[in-house]
DNA sequence: ACATTAGATTTAGATACTAAATGTAATGGC
DNA sequence: GCCATTACATTTAGTATCTAAATCTAATGT
């Protein structure tokens, strides 16, 4: 339980308290942050005159102009410059590739999604369909690259502080974060490389599902099972950056394999299949190879097939032990799962919960399916990326105010 | 992820740096203090003169009569005042109450043990039981009740930011926490009632086996396994505090029951007495019921006995699987089991070791036995009531300087 | 005796804020 | 159209916390 030294912090310090309220609020008075910070108007007023010179800042018409109806003088109004700056979120997964471009206020200027070549070793490669992925979507914004106030990659692999993976599972960690932190610092962006699993929960916690929970857990779920865990309202990582590495999930019993959702369905189908044992009033029986896939199990069972009905419930059993067990050891109030298969897993989660009451000690958790898609990582990512800059920004440079 | 809103700090901020920088020094001057606060002189003497006067710090002799030798000027030196004020550490479990009373060095003063009743659900008898403790160590320790700055109370139950336990398992977490926080908040004392093995952890982090480790699982183990987490630097609480709490091991595979040790050893002794299964050779067989406990089982297994080893082998397995769960979901790199047991296990843990190697990939945490014996709750709840009080020092009013 | 060392003390700011008095742009009643 | 009222802005003086730099002091070694 280290202990840093406290450090005499100078300069002032309330600016950034400020900024913070701006962060999050559309436009406000000089009022609104008195109450929100506790500082004087005087205090209030000469902080937004220095955040509005150092670009921060636009000071907007009155409050009357803009019809928030009041009776004595009119206050002076304020916003945060949402294009002072952007901020890149990338998610670097095994087989595709997104990065987004967004202004400070969150808003979306541009988005490139490419493929990325899964079985490839060679760090260079990874490195340059990374940055085409950043160039592109930068151009695409309209922005050049010093605008950029910082960038947060997520990888499929544990990262430590300085964004380095351990080396481990073959390689494979290593392989899918080549130094990502090195390559963007050497353009002057201030990188951070984080695990997947855990931009997805910070998405859920800001834009998702999660909103207002300050304990609960996001199952990143495709190929393979990957947790973020959020507890007390703060991300849990672990020494390595490994919590919520699921390969010990085999010890669990009716788990078996830390295969994800999408990997369990398509397998169970393919294997029943081959083995000749989908009953032919099944909408799955024969199907040609390359639709034996998660979707089209889960689009017939919604459709009421009950072949597919009953990998489901299989697949139902196994996810409320996953969740039974990480509800009870971390005693998080909510589990979203995430990942491009959220979006069609309505009756599997319903049927999850059911089994999952039964497991858990009252209260369960809730259970709920991201809206996110397969937009999760990425979204995190530039959740992750205001965030930071939020937190950093006094030390950050803006373009200057397009005043005159 | 709730965001609290910044407020507008006044006081003299450093006085709390210097007093944090004290508590962890046996004297000091003020160039040491300058380093580590990065203050300058003129501030640390001026904060250091108002803590003497505060009676947070005593003025010792110099530093070249005290000798440290030195060429120049003697530097002025300074302690905390251990005597400044006390605080308790209280361990309220089922069958036994531990108090300690602890001067702000953490030298102890006075240690009371007494049991409880573990079948009362009467709060008032709890509570009283509790007073007499807490009132014998501080009559023990010489200190009036004025002079307490803080309490801590170690229950076998999960607590929230207030103090409060849920409702569940049959109320029994209800009974082991009748309302310590306000019926000791009534006295005057600021308190805290934390869960067990959440304050084990917290020792084992301070001053036990942990030391130095930022992610650890402590493992307090007797009748029932119960966990406390840190990871990252920080105490996983949950958001009810329920993180660490083994109910739902039972979905482990070999695991079956969150039984702790204590009550392995002793429930499959006996079982194989009962039947009838332990080899005449064995110490173990043949013995009286009330010798049929953990620790005798320990004791045969070191002396060779081969039935004992058979059982340390089925206890090994089933805590080697509980550490590759909680290492392997939480990414820490180091297990402590804790608890009364721990001091006799030598040989299991051994074991355990060989077989966690095999359960995880590499790095296997490791795996320690707490030295704190049957104590480690009541040195946590001391350890967490010191960091208490470092911590609100400056809102607490503390005996005068004992000077004139 | 005197240079050297290491720290103490003093003095004069700088910074980041508060508090309170005064000034100002609007409203609405008469 | 004047005036009280409202709700803010602006100005001024002042405070607390800390720094920087000059000066003072108590020791040592030669």
């Amino acid at each position: 339980m280290a202990q840093e030294q406290p450090v005499s912090t100078r300069g002032p310090l309330n600016a950034s308290a400020i900024l913070r309220f701006a962060w999050d609020s559309p436009a406000f008075t000089a009022s609104d942050a008195m109450s929100a910070t506790h500082l004087t108007r005087s205090t209030v007023i000469a902080l937004c005159d220095l955040l509005v010179a150092e670009g921060w800042l636009r000071e907007l018409e009155n409050a009357r102009a803009a019809g928030e109806y009041s009776k004595g003088r009119p206050a002076r109004r304020y916003v945060l410059r949402a294009d002072a700056g952007v901020v890149v979120g990338l998610d670097a997964g095994q087989h595709h590739l997104t990065a987004i471009v967004s202004d400070l206020s969150g808003r979306e200027l541009a988005r490139v999604q490419s493929s990325a070549n899964p079985d490839s070793d060679i760090a260079r490669e990874r490195l340059a369909a990374a940055d085409g992925s950043v160039n592109g979507a930068l151009q695409k914004a309209g922005v050049t690259s010093d605008r950029v106030l910082c960038i947060v990659v997520g990888v499929p692999a544990p990262t430590d502080a300085d964004g380095h993976s351990p080396e481990g599972q073959n390689s494979f960690w290593r392989i899918m974060n080549p130094g990502y932190a090195e390559h963007f610092s050497k353009r002057g962006w201030p990188t951070v490389v984080e695990n997947d699993a855990n931009l997805a929960a910070i998405a859920e916690g800001c834009r998702g599902r999660a909103a207002g929970a300050s304990s609960f857990v996001t199952l990143l779920s495709g190929e393979r099972f990957g947790a973020g865990y959020v507890v007390d309202g703060r991300l849990v990582r672990g020494a390595q950056g490994g919590a919520g590495e699921m390969r010990l999930l085999s010890l669990v019993e009716g788990v078996g394999s830390p295969d994800g959702i999408g990997a369990l369905a398509r397998d169970w189908l393919h294997k029943a299949i081959a083995q000749n044992v989908v009953p032919p009033s099944s909408a799955l029986a024969g199907l040609p190879e390359h639709e034996q896939d998660a979707r089209t199990v889960f689009r017939a069972a919604d459709a009421g097939d009950s072949f597919a009905l009953s990998i489901i419930d299989r697949i139902a059993e196994r996810l409320a032990r996953i969740c039974a067990v990480l509800a009870g050891l971390l005693d998080v109030e909510r589990i979203v799962v995430a990942g491009a298969v959220a979006t069609s897993i309505g009756p599997l989660l319903e049927r999850t919960a059911r089994r999952l009451t039964e497991l858990t000690h009252p209260p369960a958790p809730e259970l709920t399916a991201s809206t996110l898609s397969d937009n999760v990582v990425s979204i995190g990512a530039v959740a992750h990326a205001l965030e930071y800059a939020r937190d950093h920004a006094l030390t950050m440079t803006v373009a200057p105010p397009t005043s005159a």
